[in-house]
RNA sequence: GGUCACGUGGCCGAGUGGCUAGGCAGAGGUCUGCAAAACCUUUUACAGCGGUUCGAAUCCGCUCGUGACCUCCA
């Protein structure tokens, strides 16, 4: 809060200071995923964005409620009649409940995120927990004459609204050139204008995700869900609205019309629009087939990759990228991130070792102080502008070059004040783990540790040095660990 | 076709009027039983052509190239 941060707001399309609506408090709403399928890596770029995001405003002291929904219903293929929603064509076809389909994808969701290390939103509501808001909303919006109903389906009437609002404004398009531009499609009849949404659509029979509505059987529009559930847990008027930059048009141009004919108000104050993560220069997407999946690049099994790269390995390459930049995901690319990651993580194991040593005869360099001081001041500032991961990471590893060689004992440490040196380790602690997520990846398990150990063992007994045999085994037993002479081998155990 | 981005050294990727981003790779050095790490130093830039300016990678124009959105997508 003490600090001077600002965003680039996609709907003035300039850098803003960020002043919340009610301080401390931070309301931030990010569209999550629709459950119908793995999420890929572009998916999980924009999550990791916003957790960076989310983890920040929360160091430098705003209480956050962070809400990121997941769209289990209403997602359709396309903007057709007979456009099939998502689930529902995916549970048909690998003959499952819905939400059956819904549980596996969430659940594939929840896991890689963890993997990922990012933090769970506060609150994570799916739309289909929210029909009865739907309803109400969509109920008040035609209320309000700007929508109508059509055969039990009710859809937004964007011309009616753009006549004292201005539909397109966040994704600086004008009405009149969308309409120009617009194909005459197919299955539209029920619209009076193709530019208008759908805010509930009736079942036809064979649709199986269906509820009860003043208007018969139907399920709700994409769109609706993240109004209705942005205004529920945030209110009206809210803070940060966030998404891939994909969503500005139409998904998040429609919920700005929805909020505006539901209540007369815009409902967010700042949006923030994750770019895209490419492949080959070409955006990755579901439909376009190109995607990589997490498990596909944590296990190196994609045609693209040639070796497996760990979680904490794409989160770095994240960082190092400006989330409104675009970014192409190559071998290069990731190799270089996975040695700078193992870099930044053998630091932060020796920073929560470090010690300050007091040397009165040693006076204090004010040079380097002041040196360490600006460095630190430009961590906070990279972040400050507009969540510049990039500039922040590349003074964080300035920083560690000083840590490093107090380390190496080619700086003392009491050539600097105690409070420098404690400012020094406890930012880069404060910003590797709970700003960056960065988290130590283990590399080897305990089994391959421990070969090596009684390898040593079994040298000593080989060679009778009984002495050294006792001590292994002493302190073994001290971690819990008892070694097993076998007649024809040595074998560990934990200890009972 | 409309709208909007982008083009930075071997690679990735910040910056956006004067001041070394950073990482990876390369070179030299310190350290070192070997090796690694670490630290120090260092080479290679701003697509092209014009214009504005004392000064431009940074602003403006044109050209070339790439991409995104306009239809579901983070």
């Amino acid at each position: 809060m003490n600090q001077d941060l600002k965003v680039f707001n996609t709907i003035t399309r300039t850098k803003e200071s960020f002043e919340p609506l009610h301080p401390p408090f931070v309301g931030m709403y990010v569209c999550g995923p629709t459950v119908y399928n793995f999420v890929h890596l572009g998916n999980c770029r924009t999550f990791t964005c916003f957790d960076i995001i989310y983890r920040y405003l929360t160091h430098i002291g705003y209480k956050v409620r962070y809400v990121r929904n997941i769209t289990d219903v209403g997602h359709l293929e396309n903007d057709a009649d007979e456009g099939e929603d998502k689930i529902a064509k995916k549970a048909k076809l690998e003959n499952l409940e819905p939400m059956e389909v819904v549980q596996r994808y969430t659940n594939n969701f929840h896991m890689v995120m963890a993997q990922l290390n990012n933090l769970p939103p506060s609150i994570e509501p799916q739309a289909t927990g929210h029909i009865v808001e739907q309803i109400e909303m969509a109920r008040k919006i035609m209320d309000n004459g700007f929508a109508y109903e059509v055969n039990g389906s009710i859809y937004f009437d964007v011309r009616k609204y753009n006549v004292h609002h201005q539909y397109g404004k966040l994704s600086g398009r004008v009405l009149d050139e969308l309409i120009a531009g617009t194909r005459e499609l197919d299955g539209q009849g029920e619209k009076r204008n193709p530019e208008d949404f759908a805010l509930w659509k009736k079942a036809a029979p064979e649709h199986i995700m269906r509820w009860h509505s003043p208007w018969g059987e139907g399920f709700p529009g994409w769109h609706l869900e993240c109004s209705v559930m942005s205004q529920k847990y945030l209110g009206q008027q809210f803070d940060i609205h966030g998404g891939g930059m994909d969503l500005k048009f139409p998904h998040h141009e429609c919920e700005i019309a929805q909020s505006v004919g539901y209540c007369g108000q815009e409902p967010v104050k700042y949006w923030l629009h994750t770019n895209m993560l490419t492949v080959n220069g070409a955006r990755m997407s579901k439909s376009a087939g190109n995607g990589i999946l997490p498990h596909e690049l944590f296990t190196g099994n994609h045609p693209l990759l040639e070796q497996a790269y760990s979680p904490m390995t794409f989160r770095y390459a994240l960082l190092q990228t400006h989330y409104r930049s675009t970014m192409d995901i190559s071998n290069d690319a990731l190799k270089a991130a996975r040695k700078g990651y193992t870099k930044v993580i053998n630091g932060l194991r020796i920073a929560k070792k470090m010690h300050y040593v007091p040397q009165p005869n040693i006076t204090i360099n004010n040079n380097l102080v002041e040196e360490i001081n600006q460095i630190i001041a430009d961590i906070y500032k990279g972040m400050n502008d507009d969540f510049n991961t990039a500039i922040a990471l590349s003074a964080l590893l300035n920083l560690l070059k000083k840590i490093n060689a107090i380390h190496n004992g080619q700086i003392l440490s009491a050539s600097i004040d105690e409070a420098t040196f404690q400012k020094m380790i406890q930012t880069y602690i404060a910003f590797t783990e709970e700003v960056f997520g960065l988290r130590e990846e283990p590399r080897t398990d305990i089994d391959q540790v421990m070969n090596v150990l009684l390898g040593v063992y079994r040298e000593a007994k080989l060679n009778k040095d009984f002495g050294m045999v006792d001590t292994l085994r002493a302190q073994f037993k001290t971690l819990g660990i008892v070694v097993k002479d076998m007649k024809d081998r040595i074998e560990w155990a934990y200890e009972e």
